[in-house]
DNA sequence: GTCTATACGATGATAGAC
DNA sequence: GTCTATCATCGTATAGAC
């Protein structure tokens, strides 16, 4: 692997256990095993890095959900498909954690991939719910972009009454409560 | 206000808006407006203070949910008042933000408020869930713990939703989709 | 492209005067 | 109780040699 491409991928790690205000370029080209001028030969400083990384880290969580999104099954099955999908819990969403930091938020270039992998992912969802609808599988009241916000966050959430316990059940719990109120 | 509560409540605001990470005791001590040794005398440390915030916060937060959630109304309505009670949406929780933050999330006595909280507010909806369940206001079928959970989940998801658009408007949506499940 | 040297403010804390 | 040194280390970046 190139140098550029282990720093980036040093601190798409970094930002991902730590945020954007908790990783320091000392970290992360201590992880790259790369010095100083390394980085900033390619990158222009640690924001524009942190860019880097970014969006590498949306790209790759916006396939992995398109991918069961629009795989096999009925609406149902397929938001339950989302909802159920393997995750490491405890670690949290490396999309979502983002938005607590105040430097991220500060900043519209490194929201923007943020904001719109989520959105994304949010669309998705909302013309599954859409679907089902027109097939009888959900009540003709639900309101597509609505469920889908509701699905998103019971999963960006439960990642933060795990962490807060210490412990998955707590996302286990959110998500299997919402899809009993799917299922009714 | 005495020096030691100015230092609370800076550290309160600060957390808030930085987090644990974020927030340098240089930053507490101007915000206080207190000097260096102000601090270092009544407190140990940087998370010895932080402790005292995160216990006030944490307890001002149950404070309000219980308030609202055995106030009066059906179970149905009370989980609706919780759910679309007045929030700062772009501030995110006061509480739920910490779980982000590496070194709360590794020390077990910083964590513990944040834990205890939480799981607290979830204990309160799931009776109510269960009290709603009687009355045949929901279904026999649903699960107040895993109801609980995902009504936690949704606000605390929708505060990441909202911080990630800049707009509370996503926050109001994952609300409202949650409860048109309810009523169905 | 990568390395070392250098810089300067911030961080988190201690010591001792008042 | 509060203030002002003082400290070692970290954070972020630039300059210039190789």
């Amino acid at each position: 692997m190139s140098t550029s491409e282990r720093l980036i991928e040093s601190t798409r790690e970094l930002l991902w256990e730590r945020g954007y205000v908790g990783t320091s370029p000392k970290a992360i080209l201590e992880r790259a095993d790369a010095g100083q001028g390394s980085m900033y030969h390619h990158f222009k400083g640690k924001p524009d890095l942190a860019l880097a990384a970014i969006r590498r880290t949306a790209e790759e969580l916006l396939a992995t959900a398109e991918a069961v999104l629009t795989g096999p099954g009925t609406p149902y099955e397929r938001i339950e498909a989302y909802l159920r999908r393997e995750r490491d819990v405890l670690r949290g969403c490396p999309v979502g954690r983002l938005t607590m930091d105040p430097d991220i938020i500060a900043s519209d270039e490194l929201r923007a991939p943020v904001d719109e992998t989520l959105d994304r992912i949010q669309e998705l969802i909302a013309g599954i719910v859409e679907e089902g609808k027109e097939q009888g599988q959900f009540g003709p009241r639900v309101n597509g972009e609505e469920i889908a916000a509701t699905v998103l966050a019971t999963v960006q959430g439960g990642y933060v009454l795990a962490r807060a316990s210490g412990s998955p059940a707590a996302f286990d719990a959110g998500v299997r409560g919402l899809l009993s109120l799917l299922r009714s």
